[in-house]
This record gives C-alpha cells, structure tokens and sequence, in this order.
DNA sequence: AGAATTTCCTGCTATAAAGCAGTTTTTTAC
DNA sequence: GTAAAAAACTGCTTTATAGCAGGAAATTCT
C-alpha cells in the first residue's frame, strides 16, 4: 500500500534515498501500520525492535512523568521518524510513549534491517545523523524556554508552534489538542492553560470554534514572546 | 601534539574509527587548542566552520537567554564532542556558546574535512549518528525532569548527575561550579541554589570545602527524586 | 599580604503558579 | 437523540519560587 517510490513524503528520509538500488531489499521489508485516534503503538520501557515512520496522520510522543502528569516531548506528522533509536542504539527499549492524534497510517521497519543498511549506506545514515542533530538542537532550545519562560510565555510559544509545524486552514489550526495536550507540552496545568487561553481570546488574540483553536494576531502574539527569540535558530 | 592514534580518550568517536586508513589524510589536519579557564571558543549566532573535541578539560555548553540568565544545556569532558552539528547540518550557524571551565585542550576538525569523511566511512557516521540519537535522549528527559521536577528536586538531580559524570574524590566532586552555573544548569536562581544547598548542608546530606561540594549520602539524596527516575533510562 | 572584586549567603517581601471544588459545556457512545 | 462521560471553565486558596537588599566570606589581582 504505502509505497516508498511513489511516497508523496518528500521530507521522509527513506524516500529521499528510496532511489538507491541497495534499498530495494530493504523495503520489500517494511510494514504498514493503521491506528485509530488515541491508539498508543510505542509504551516507555518496552524492548525496542524498530522505527516507525509517520506516514500519514499526527502523532505525540511522550514521557511519562508523576502523577498524571506526562511530557509531550515532541509531535510528528507525515514523513517524521517515531520511536528514536529504535534499539539500535545504546538503549534495548523505548524511551518514549507514542499515540496517534487522529486516525494515521505508519511505516515500520525493524531495528535489524535499518542497522544493516544504515551501516551500508553512509549518505543514508548522513541523513539520519543529521535528523538526530537538529532534533537534538531544537530539544534543547525546548530546555531552555522551559527553564526561562514564564507559564504564560510557554502558552504562546505552544500556539504558535502549532501554527508553523501544522498550519491554518480559515485561522483554525489544522491540529486539535485537549487543553491537558497544550499544559503536557507546555509543562504546565491544565487549569493553567485554560486560564491564558481565555485571556488571550478576551485580548482579541485568538479563536475558539468548538475543540479548534485559531490564532487571530500572530504578530503581536509573538512580540509577546520576543525577548526569548531573539537567537538565530529560535 | 595531541595524536589520534595515541589518545588516551577511547570513548572519542575519532579515536574509536582511527585504525582505519581512509581517517589518515582528516587526521593531519586536526587542529589543537588550548583554552584558559573561563575562556569563551563558541559563540552562539557565530558562522559554524567546524566541530570540537575536549581531549582534557571540562566545557560547559550554553544557550544565551533573557537578562543575565543563561541555560546550560549540558557538560563536556575528555573525548566528548563540543558544538554540534559545527555547520554540515541546517544551519550555518553555532546554536550554542561553550566555555572552557577549567584550562582544556581542544580538538578542532572543519566542517569540510568532516563531511567529507563523514560520507564516506559508514561505521563512522552511524557512531555519530548513534551519539546525536543518545544525546538526544537525554536532553529529552531533560526536558520532562525542567518540567515536572519541582526546584529543590532540580538541583537534588544536578548534583547527583555532577557526580555521575565528573565523579568524587574523597567525597568531593571532581568539578568546580559556581552557585550560578548549578542554577544556570537547574533552571532557577543563584539564591534558590544557596538555600537547597544550605538545606542539606544542615541535613548532613552534602559537604561543602570551600567552593567544592561533596555528596555525604548519595542514598537519600536519591531517594529524594526517586519518583520522578522510575523510568528505564532515567 | 592587603585591597578590590566577586561570590556566597540570609531574611524579608512580592509574585507567579498550582491545587481544589463546583459548574457548564462539549464530545462520545448507545 | 439522549444519556453518560469527558473536557473545559471559573473563583478562591495555598504554595512554591523569584526578587531585592545588605552583609559575610572567599577569591583574585597587584
């Protein structure tokens, strides 16, 4: 079905290397995954045995905290890799949870036949060592707003985030998050949350329709959050 | 002076690939540098030409915040890698500052010599791939334990990980930091730092002589943060 | 060694954020 | 379409953390 050559994924990293004779092996090997909204398909702590692909959908990735509190960690879309390491590394299981947002397909390939041809094809493993270091940069510009921001800075950055990485269709965001989503990656309540979202759509600023959030002043928004971005890569 | 072959650092990914012949002609135009304390030799926004090696020293790594806050975002010693993905990822430009915190030695490749090898020595590019991929991971967790971690657990969890990293002698850690770094690196305040401090100085839990701290009970201090380090990587 | 500077420390106050409890609205399931 | 469940919301209270100011100790510099 999901088929690598004809993938309309153009930022998948297997796609952009699907041309490469050695690859054919390898993906007469791949499996193809459907979940249904909610459906968790990673758990923390689990033997890792491979790397999904988000195919088509959204997923969250996240880290289970205390109580009922879990840390959204990172989100993917169509083309993103899940799952990190996927056992290949140092680590034997899942750092991470993952659950699909909404009804998504994915790719699967197991950790034996990624090592083996990440090991084969260095413009490949390139790609992926250059997929962990931005990922690893923007973590850690993710550890600093979290340091430094305040719970209402943290907000905003959170909305207009959603805004780059899903887009708007009619100012609605293309995504649609519980207010507990926004406070787990947020790093805050969800009391919290709702607190500013409330505030915000008072100043004017945003939107509600139903569950969907839409930004209505990305400007002034963002001036907002200003002293925190002024660095070259955000 | 400092000879890939002969190097002392066997956890160094360079020193680990450099039996293979293809490595000799990116070997002789390593570059060696000393480094005084304090001194400054990554400046965040700067063009990147290329990535560092400590070979002997310690480094902290910084992202510029609001203010005088800065945000650690994590320590260097013998063999590790300082500045990322040194300008052959997406950006062109350092995202990070790094500062000598003791008098270092330093190991400097360019950005082309890099690629280059990079490209064509699989082994090689999945090591560092691997080594993105882990550190990755880690300043994930990071970025759960800023968020879910309260401040005195913060600091609790810095001062075990000194002591992981750097070790103890004579129940002293093997690193010197002001109560600024310790809160540059927690995510909170020097005074914040200074109570916790004295808190469990009080408690007999640390040991304070002169600017050197020492752990007195490793257990408890654990113990205290336990709840949020359930998980299987920490 | 002594002066100057930086770092460290403490008590007090202000503020931001979290927690709780009860209500309303929205979504889901039959 | 209606009932049940989940999510969203609000006001109030409590708690955690930050900020300020002034002094003590330690470190650096000459």
């Amino acid at each position: 079905m999901a088929d690598c050559i004809t993938c309309k994924n153009k930022n998948c990293l297997i796609n952009k290397n699907s041309s490469d004779p050695r690859l054919a092996d390898f993906l007469k090997n791949k499996h193809t995954i459907r979940c249904k909204k909610s459906q968790q398909f990673i758990m923390e702590g689990t033997p890792a045995h491979g790397l999904f692909f988000a195919y088509e959908g959204k997923v969250k990735v996240v880290k289970t905290g205390v109580n009922d509190r879990e840390q959204i960690v990172r989100f993917a879309k169509d083309g993103e890799i899940i799952g990190h390491r996927g056992g290949f590394g140092s680590s034997k299981y899942y750092s991470i949870s993952a659950q699909a947002l909404e009804d998504s397909t994915l790719c699967y390939f197991s950790k034996e036949d990624l090592k083996n041809i990440l090991l084969n094809i260095p413009k490949l493993t390139f790609d992926f060592m250059l997929f962990y270091a931005d990922e690893l940069s923007e973590s850690e510009t993710r550890v600093r707003k979290l340091a430094q921001m305040s719970v209402k800075e943290r907000v905003i950055d959170t909305l207009l985030f959603m805004d780059t990485k899903f887009g708007s269709t009619d100012h609605l965001l293309n995504i649609s998050l519980s207010r507990k989503d926004y406070a787990d990656y947020s790093g805050t309540t969800e009391e919290q949350v709702i607190r500013i979202l409330s505030t915000l759509k008072k100043e004017g600023l945003l939107n509600a329709k139903g569950r969907k959030l839409g930004i209505l002043d990305f400007e002034t928004l963002q001036n907002e959050i200003s002293k925190h971005t002024f660095s070259p890569n955000s």
